[in-house]
DNA sequence: AATTGGTTTAACCATATAGTTAAACCACTT
DNA sequence: AAGTGGTTTAACTATATGGTTAAACCAATT
């Protein structure tokens, strides 16, 4: 590893479990056994290098949203596959979700250097809503409301780990760790129950 | 207004905003037209302001969850009722979601300093789950699972709006708007349709 | 072996910030 | 009017922190 690597390295460790204001650029020096000047020497200021981290963290995250719609037969298929994708990215990178939350309401403008060609697929979701609605295969829900859902229904208990383990597990962690245990398939088929077509009932 | 409501109204705006390590002694003491010293012989500490402020926050949002249960008869009304008393309540207060998650995560610890006997009644939900399973109104779920999706649903757009708002409504903020002008009734609908008993398919 | 140029360090600087202090202020009592 | 005690201020202190600088280090080149 060369030494920007591994400063890059201490780096993420450190802004990502305290974000911007709470890090010290001692402590990311410390981190990665250097001194506190060659942070500088590598990347001028906290800010620079804070965004290369920052960037790169929404980078990590955005790519699972791009599930190839192409390969999608229908809006259940789509759904069952990126729920799948989300949760198995958002359960390797557990502080992801938090830090960009924080950061991003911190300062809004951070949002215009992330979002690239990256966008929510919207628009092929309202095709497959509506072509699945004809079929008799869903019942009618706007594309924007359910990809909300569908993502805070992902991300949510990992944002607010400390909130949930305490006020729904009583900070009985073995009982949260097997509530996320098997949280992807119960989002899947809350998510799919949801939008069953009404004349089924 | 007395000195002391003054200074915590200002306080409120600033930490609510900023969260601790983002605010300034000395914003806070210009919010309230004041001297900076003043607020330290009124709160010893940035610490303790904060911490008054931060449990008063917690303490604003809690009590909506306790629905009276008592007044309920089965679990759909219960859900009607709780998410529509607490969507209002965040919709009131929509910066307090994205300020507890934030604070909660730096520091845990908080979360011991606000929970008295306001825990969620999930031993109650869990009752009133088994009742209309039995009843064959609803579709088995735990308990937990349920109160976290409907929670999620209620809260994340709230605390994800500059990602929702970019993302999903590329910066159109009426497009936002409009969309959470009628977001209670898309989440009551989503949660109810989610729990419909399976024999209905 | 001397030179060169990128890398790393110790020491330093400027500034922001939480917190303190001593004096001034002011309403109220005597 | 003098005194009293809570309130408020201006000025100050101590420290943490991001950033800078000049010198040392070291591997490669000649």
């Amino acid at each position: 590893m060369t030494t920007e690597e591994i400063i890059l390295s201490s780096a993420r460790k450190v802004f990502r479990s305290k974000g911007l204001e709470g890090a010290r650029m001692q402590e990311i020096a410390d981190e990665a056994g250097i001194n506190k000047a060659l942070l500088h020497y590598y990347f001028r200021s906290k800010e620079k290098l804070f965004e290369k981290i920052f960037i790169e963290a929404f980078a990590d995250l955005l790519p699972a949203v791009r599930v190839s719609l192409n390969q999608v037969e229908n809006l259940s298929q789509f759904l069952t596959f990126f729920i799948s994708r989300y949760f198995d990215l958002i359960t390797e990178l557990p502080y992801l979700p938090q830090f960009i939350l924080q950061e991003i309401n911190r300062n809004p403008d951070l949002m215009r250097k992330v979002t690239g060609n990256n966008e929510l697929p919207i628009a092929q979701v309202k095709m497959l809503i509506h072509r699945d609605v004809e079929r008799g295969l869903i019942r009618p829900i706007e594309a924007e409301q359910l990809m909300v859902n569908t993502i805070a229904l992902i991300i949510f208990p990992f944002a607010a780990r400390p909130i949930v383990q305490s006020l729904i597990f009583d900070n009985d962690q073995a009982a949260f760790e097997n509530f996320l245990s098997h949280r992807k398939e119960v989002i899947t088929r809350f998510v799919l129950d949801a939008i069953k077509p009404q004349n089924s009932l």
